[in-house]
DNA sequence: GAACGCATGTAAACTGTTACATGATTAT
DNA sequence: ATAATCATGTAACAGTTTACATGCGTTC
């Protein structure tokens, strides 16, 4: 289990209640790990029990109370040793690329649908990334930032979160355009 | 649960053996689903039951005897079924940009390490990425095999994860750089 | 007062991973 | 003989997802 790592890692940044770390998974850290807000809560209460995080509860008058967390020495030190070990290699979900796979038995064009709402998703996400890459570096360029700034883990990991978007978006792109010409290409032949 | 339509969508391209079918999702199908061996069997067991796959016994002189599947049209239903369906967002768990995320907390060295293990592993993945697509097109260029060739689905995932592979190395490669320009500049000012 | 966003949790159902087990055949 | 590859499975355990449940405060 390396979700109890992703929780740590993102908690590094600032102290976060589960509601607000729920967001932080749903557009930052979704690069490169995936978790719904049930899990955090549980994982958030074991990696207390544990000592790895301390909570500390915060009155709030407009809104309900909440509970934030920060990592504390000995959750560093796992961290430190999770990083020590051999990474595994990523494992990967696409249900949009099981259905293009199959597209030669199936029909073309309700994947082609799916591709163009994806398309849709990636570029609104592609901006969501271009965004946080310019507030974290804030009136650096990018390439300062990258050698001096701080912190430069988030920026890295944001940086290929930009990027995979971005080949996503054009793939889904250029291969809703293949299947359109190939389908039509097939209805000419065959009317 | 969508291993099965994974499992689907890779047995439309012939006939294979659960052994067979775990070395496929261990180089192909793996850019877009993960599935480990024992995965596959069950799954295998499941889907003839239901009767989406049918099986076929083979007997063999040379090595032990194995059975094969291949989709019946109910399987082929499914997968219609699956397509028409809104494709959720992918999910993706790297533990190497775990640890890039934690970089400015914990010691760079192990995770400059783990990034040139990992460009390693990704080198040698498109290199199998770029023979499989040239087996599938064979003595076409790629322009007109998407065009006119056949089967186009597999030919556009494997596509799909050579780029993938391709900016993973890139970003492998030049992260580790940066994390050692910035250790070196580190240990500059500090001795 | 209905809907929405904030805030947290429990329980059940489903999936996925790991360890173990077996046995054939071929190559060294 | 020993290891490697082929071939398949069971059982126990770990992790993930979904449904349900609760309640505060603000906006429409």
């Amino acid at each position: 289990m390396a979700l109890r790592h992703a929780v740590l890692a993102a908690l590094l940044d600032g102290e976060y209640s589960g509601y607000q770390l729920a967001k932080i998974f749903d557009v930052s850290v979704s690069n490169f790990w995936h978790a719904v807000p049930q899990q955090l809560y549980a994982e958030l209460a074991r990696l207390e029990a544990e000592g790895l995080i301390s909570g500390r509860r915060v009155i709030q008058k407009d809104r309900p109370n909440k509970r934030v967390y920060t990592v504390t020495p000995a959750g560093l030190r796992e961290l430190e040793r999770f990083a020590a070990t051999a990474a595994k290699p990523g494992i990967i979900r696409e249900n949009l690329l099981v259905m293009v796979q199959a597209v030669d038995h199936i029909s073309a064009e309700p994947v082609i649908a799916r591709l163009e709402e994806r398309a849709e998703i990636s570029a609104a996400k592609i901006e969501i990334f271009r965004r946080t890459l310019q507030r974290l570096r804030g009136d650096m360029d990018e390439e300062t930032y990258l050698r001096h700034g701080s912190p430069v883990g988030p920026y890295l990991t944001c940086l290929r979160g930009l990027r995979f978007e971005q080949e996503n978006l054009e793939w889904f792109q250029s291969t809703a355009r293949l299947l359109r010409e190939r389908a039509a290409a097939r209805t000419e032949e065959g009317g």
